[in-house]
DNA sequence: TCCGAAACTGAATGATACTTCATATTTTGA
DNA sequence: TCAAAATATGAAGTATCATTCAGTTTCGGA
């Protein structure tokens, strides 16, 4: 569990049959499922294996080591959820900030509770190892996507855009996260999405010079 | 690492000597100490015991196992950020929204910010074991009050009072966590200090009938 | 059908970590 | 001053876990 060589993140070996196509899949799901089920914790290369109804060997074939398999998955997600709100960019470039807010909040939350189990599982690994690195790249490439939105909205100038950008992403970030850790009960999930646009429309306007 | 059994995480004895009030201290400061140094992964009694300047089993006198350190740990720092929040109610009832959302915002940062290293140790233990039942108790007290500041504020009605208290529970823990994540810097802090209680005020605003 | 490559197996290995306990040291109070 | 209580020590016991690898099974093409 230590110090993950970059240049060993990758896996070890690409499958050639269909067969360990599958069983690649099958380690990926029952990683989350242990993640979930028993926590980082009793996250063990055993476990994860007999959940997936391979052994540990077939594991190590495809990922050098334990950091590789949680790496794997946190990427995966964290390119999902960017090439989503990169289309929800493009949609939205030019549009006011009404319509900037309420869509900016919806494919957030869209991205984030498409898949909850995973979503949920990734903010369980954040802490374990380096992955601030990665989260945090995340976040920049949001401010800036979030920045350049700003920039083209016909009905806004900003004293510090640059700001209210950073600020709009930590509360979209922040508030989501906060719901989904905690208690992500439809009901809770469903207050997210009424109060969610509100809240980021009103916080542009009054942000607006 | 497994199942804390809830009887055993109080200490183990209380400390009789001044001698030993320091001892435990001091064991407290290394924990949070290596937690920031060396990350939760590489958290082992050894290391915190090292650090401390004391031997592993002087601190198995006190704490039964690993996790009581833990638990104590963000047990305290919870009942400091409650303990804050509480305070500032009581400043702050029958308060109008501008004011209310200004001196939340504040009373959240300074709680936050007054120890940077203890919160952000905190969070990197969170996933570990069951903090997500502390932390969503906390998230409720949190809720609940400013539900009550809410509802004795002069200039405001709200159609469901309930969700926008959780929402903006939601908005302050949300962003601030995200912030002291990821890239807790002064300039950063500076940011959140302006336009979270900007942030919070435009969206009681936009929440009230 | 048959062979070489790909995929899989799982016991063994070695390292690390939590926890205990018999012993040593320090402090207190009479 | 001195014995009993409190506190500290750290090597040893026990457990778990990541990782390896020699051997077996399955697959795909000729």
């Amino acid at each position: 569990m230590n110090r993950p060589n970059p240049t060993l993140l990758q896996p070890r070996k690409t499958p050639q049959q269909a067969r360990s196509a599958a069983t690649i899949e099958a380690i990926r799901q029952a990683t989350i499922q242990v993640l979930l089920v028993e926590g980082v914790g009793r996250l063990t290369t055993t476990r994860v294996a007999e959940r997936a109804g391979v052994s540990v060997g077939t594991m190590y074939q495809y990922y050098p080591h334990k950091q590789a398999l949680l790496f794997g998955i946190v990427e995966k997600q964290l390119l999902l959820i960017e090439e989503a709100m990169c289309a929800a960019s493009d949609r939205l470039m030019g549009e006011d900030l009404k319509t900037l807010a309420e869509g900016l909040a919806a494919a957030w939350l869209d991205a984030k509770t498409a898949d909850i189990v995973s979503s949920r599982a990734i903010y369980g690994i954040a802490s374990e190892f380096d992955l601030s690195a990665a989260m945090g790249r995340a976040a920049t490439v949001m401010t800036e996507l979030f920045d350049a939105l700003l920039a083209n909205a016909p009905d806004a100038r900003f004293a510090d855009r640059a700001s209210v950008a950073f600020m709009l992403a930590a509360l979209l970030g922040g508030s989501v996260r906060m719901v989904m850790e905690a208690d992500p009960s439809d009901g809770n999930l469903e207050r997210l999405r009424i109060e969610l646009p509100r809240a980021c429309h009103a916080y542009l306007v009054a942000a607006r010079i």
